[in-house]
DNA sequence: ATAATTTTTTACTGATTGGTACAAAAAATA
DNA sequence: TATTTTTTGTACCAATCAGTAAAAAATTAT
């Protein structure tokens, strides 16, 4: 399905889908659902609009691709790679941590995808919803992380988890904004440090 | 010039322009710059195009008021009923209280205007940098009002003003994510209980 | 009345939007 | 070689965008 495998009847296409579908996530990355005009992804993935259309399906369709794989993308790049450490209050500042470097690490785009995109995008549209359920997702993998770090008793929670992770999910929506503002590294690292002196 | 006062010549205007513009407010407010047309203008306010061109300009220009406008309503209606209070962290947590309501308080638009009108629009619009200077002057109010308290001996800080405050702005644009995501107001106090145990 | 001034109304501009019809091109099958 | 299948390139669609030209309408000043 994804490589032009032998046996295959009529004109051959001329792209890999997945390759494409990375350039076209930078794109809605760095400049929102709404502003990022089809003829844009055009010139972009110099594939032109029918050959769009009939691969990934509408501008909807795209985004919604593009969608999946930014999940897949955060959850291997920030939640894998930090999580998993032992000590609960390490985890989390490991979390910020890739948070940071994932937010900056396209060059074109600052911060995450399910929060400018999502913003830049109007309410009532497919497309917002989607990256609702992404930073619904997140909240959800932090729970989950604080109610291990509990059960494990490696941490004595003092609140309750469901609220530290919506405490947690707003730090990071927070952070996405100071990026948006072209906040420097350093200072963004200080600010986490005094919102993790609610842990422990 | 804001009335229609005798002894002006011509064919005197139909609406007041402080009306409209509130309206105005209200929209882009709900809405974001770039999806707010200029027809939709017009069905809202009930005033043409050439009218409002005509009145305050530019669809930019228009907006450049609106923020203004809007400047002026979160001064008065969030920092100064909730800042002055004499104790610092009875202030800041007033600060939280009273942006809740704030962001709540236009039945159409969720949140504040200068981050989700903000996220709504093309990063190098001159829309963006309007409200990007909304939010650092939010941003120096708070740090003002800490540098107070730490003067006049109310609060013993344990971190650099400056970044205090930049994590108060952090935790403020996180809130309003949240309100997006229609988190209720609940639960979001119960995030800001959270978030304030770093003071003190 | 008539002239001067300002606003409103209608109708329009060129540019851009998401999406598509249609035929030429390129491959496998018969 | 002829046919079938799929993709590509060109050229277009109606709708919407921000903004405006020009004349009609409504007022004051002469």
């Amino acid at each position: 399905m994804t490589e032009n495998t032998k046996n295959t009847r009529g004109r051959p296409k001329q792209f890999k889908e997945e390759e494409i579908l990375v350039r076209i996530l930078d794109a809605f990355w760095a400049r929102g659902y709404d502003a990022l005009s089809t003829l844009s992804l055009v010139e972009i993935t110099g594939v032109n609009k029918p050959s769009l259309y009939a691969t990934f399906g509408s501008k909807e369709e795209i985004f919604e691709k593009v969608v999946n794989l930014y999940r897949e993308k955060f959850k291997y790049e920030v939640a894998l790679k930090s999580l998993n450490k032992d000590s609960f209050k390490d985890a989390i500042k490991s979390f910020f941590e890739q948070v940071i470097i994932f937010a900056t690490s396209n060059k074109k785009a600052k911060g995450c995808l399910a929060i400018h995109g999502a913003l830049r995008t109007n309410n009532d549209d497919k497309a917002s919803k989607l990256l609702l359920q992404v930073r619904l997702d997140m909240e959800e993998v932090l729970n989950k992380r604080i109610r291990r770090a509990i059960k494990d008793g490696n941490y004595d929670c003092q609140f309750k988890p469901k609220y530290l992770a919506k405490y947690l999910a707003t730090l990071h929506a927070g952070i996405n904004i100071q990026i948006l503002n072209d906040t420097p590294r350093k200072e963004l690292e200080e600010v986490i440090n005094i919102a993790l002196t609610v842990i422990k």
